[in-house]
DNA sequence: CGTGTTTACTAAATCGATTTAGTAATAGGA
DNA sequence: TCCTATTACTAAATCGATTTAGTAAACACG
């Protein structure tokens, strides 16, 4: 109802606001004992709580970050997130989630409205599609960090598992227990997804390194509702892969659904590997050998990131981070023969 | 660097800066098109984006909204955010999510600074600690939904399960399959955490109402890390239960977790159900027989409902609202015989 | 005793919008 | 022709803090 303001409090101490806003601010430098108990007694009474929005509006700065994901339901995103709320927590900031189902209108509406908003900076699960946008933060030296994909040509930091790695560690794993055969599953590939390029990339270039056939047939790409189709063409072929690494949790939860309603038994007919150590990968029988992201990590690296930029502890130049992945070796995969 | 004002557009554009600010709000009524038009023009050529704090202080409104969970890792938090997330996204409104991890002085701490700075409203998952908080806010009439869980005695609207009716179903469902020794396993039981009660009290109710004896043996009460241990003891005894009822998602990965290292077969030794609907459910041999909170439905209603009082249709009145439980019948529980 | 410094405050400007009350010019009606 | 209405604007107050420049009183020192 009738909001007590700070002009309400100095009344009642009889002292200016001046002398208030100096009390809040803990600016005791010259304030006797006698008028700072008054201040205090008068805040008591009226129940004074600051209005940190009339605040913001002259520091110029309100505390909050926005994060910008793609889905916050993807167990990734909300490590992610998890951790950047805690680095903020730590300092008293606090963050506003926008979820754009990588659809890049609403991403551009979103770092508008977040912008007008006032945020201190934005931390981006990029869709990769509103190169404009992007190059304007970066030319007005706002405070941005990438998380998960990268945008090539655009001087961003960015937050990145080691892709190519990951699909090493796979690759190798795979083929150190016997298999030659090995399938890749993945959404489609499409040009501005990054990662997705570079795991399939590392996958190719994995092979190649252990001296194994690139057979295209054994990479199916295809949007998850047309998964099961793919693997059914792939399985019913002549000569199917002894292995499938699925590239990431979405993928993984279409093969398990295929091996089960076809009753492939793993990792007896197929053995199955995965990036994403999902929740169930313990439980799971057989347990399921995964390639894992350090998630927590990779959040609270790009919180930090962010506080230096806006801290201005610039450092100019921006830097593509990259994690490494960890092997979780389970029962997903076993010696053949 | 050098923020372009509303003062700078105006002086561009040579009227004053109220015409810019009834242009920004399309009130139009007494405009003149050549007006329109050079205002268009100024804010083009400066790149001019407004400051929503500026506009906050004077309207008294930020449309955002503050979502105090327990924690978004949990996937109930999770799917009511993104709900209640779509629900904002349509009204324009933003969200920021603070994690209390059931500390009560963090949710404290939480709810004051997001009203310091000056949210719309809130949905809180209380910790149902913070009686005169949850009191004070009732008073002031700030708008406030809780999720998941109540606090008695304090009228705020609530968005609930029905948990007695997940209990019956639970229960129901293993006594029309032929079990009569049912156990339950749930985090420990303390007074302010009301879904527990209602779960177990309903499971104790269902089983009375099925004819069957309440064996308190048979209530596993602890929490996660000691659950095995509980487990261990349950079914070392004589007479362990033949069926369990898991009352959320984690005692249910504590359950999957035993059963797996003491070689158990489900549904065969044991049947097993469960409240959440996990994601690898239908995925996991056998496939599990759960009982689904409809969480997207009960985000979207918390958010409904806190825009009602927003929007001051306010109805005095405060409601708790219980959403139903939905059986999924798989195979953890088959036929006994 | 006069001047400079320190202490303990305050008045007023400011942040960047919105909003209210008002003004000047033109149009319309009796 | 005079008076009111309408149109197309603007000046100034306002939101609730922070901050700068300033002032009055007490004190310090040669």
């Amino acid at each position: 109802m009738k909001r007590v303001t700070m002009a309400d409090v100095a009344k009642l101490a009889n002292v200016s606001k001046s002398t208030v806003s100096q009390y809040l601010n803990k600016r005791y430098d010259y304030m006797s004992e006698e008028t700072k108990k008054r201040i205090a007694k008068a805040i008591e009474e009226l129940g004074y709580q600051p209005n940190i929005i009339a605040r913001s509006l002259k520091q110029k700065s309100t505390a909050t970050i926005g994060v910008i994901v793609f889905n916050v339901l993807h167990m990734l995103t909300t490590q992610v997130l998890r951790a950047i709320e805690d680095v903020c927590q730590e300092r008293d900031f606090h963050v506003i989630v926008c979820n754009t189902d990588d659809d890049p209108d609403k991403e551009k509406k979103y770092i508008e409205m977040l912008r007008a908003k006032q945020v201190d900076g934005l931390i981006v699960f990029p869709t990769g599609r509103n190169l404009k946008l992007y190059e304007r933060m970066v030319e007005e030296k706002f405070p941005l960090v990438f998380v998960d994909r990268m945008v090539p040509n655009t001087p961003v930091d960015a937050i990145l598992l080691d892709n190519h790695k990951a699909s090493k560690l796979a690759v190798d794993h795979l083929v150190e227990h016997g298999y030659e055969r090995i399938g890749m599953v993945t959404p489609p590939i499409v040009s501005h997804v990054i990662p997705r390029l570079e795991r399939i990339e590392g996958f190719k270039h994995a092979l190649v390194e252990k001296g194994l056939p690139v057979v295209e047939e054994y990479i199916v790409g295809m949007e998850i509702p047309y998964m099961k189709e793919g693997l059914e063409k792939l399985f019913s072929s002549e000569c199917p892969p002894q292995a499938l690494f699925a590239i990431n949790d979405l993928t993984l939860m279409e093969i398990l659904n295929f091996v089960k309603e076809n009753n492939i038994k793993i990792p007896d007919d197929l053995a199955l590997i995965s990036i994403d150590d999902v929740s169930f990968a313990n439980i799971y029988t057989p347990s399921l050998t995964t390639i894992a992201q350090p998630t927590f990590e990779m959040g609270r690296k790009a919180a930090e990131r962010l506080f230096m930029k806006i801290d201005q502890r610039n450092e100019d130049r921006h830097q593509i981070l990259r994690f490494s992945p960890t092997l979780i070796k389970r029962e997903s995969v076993k010696s053949r023969i």
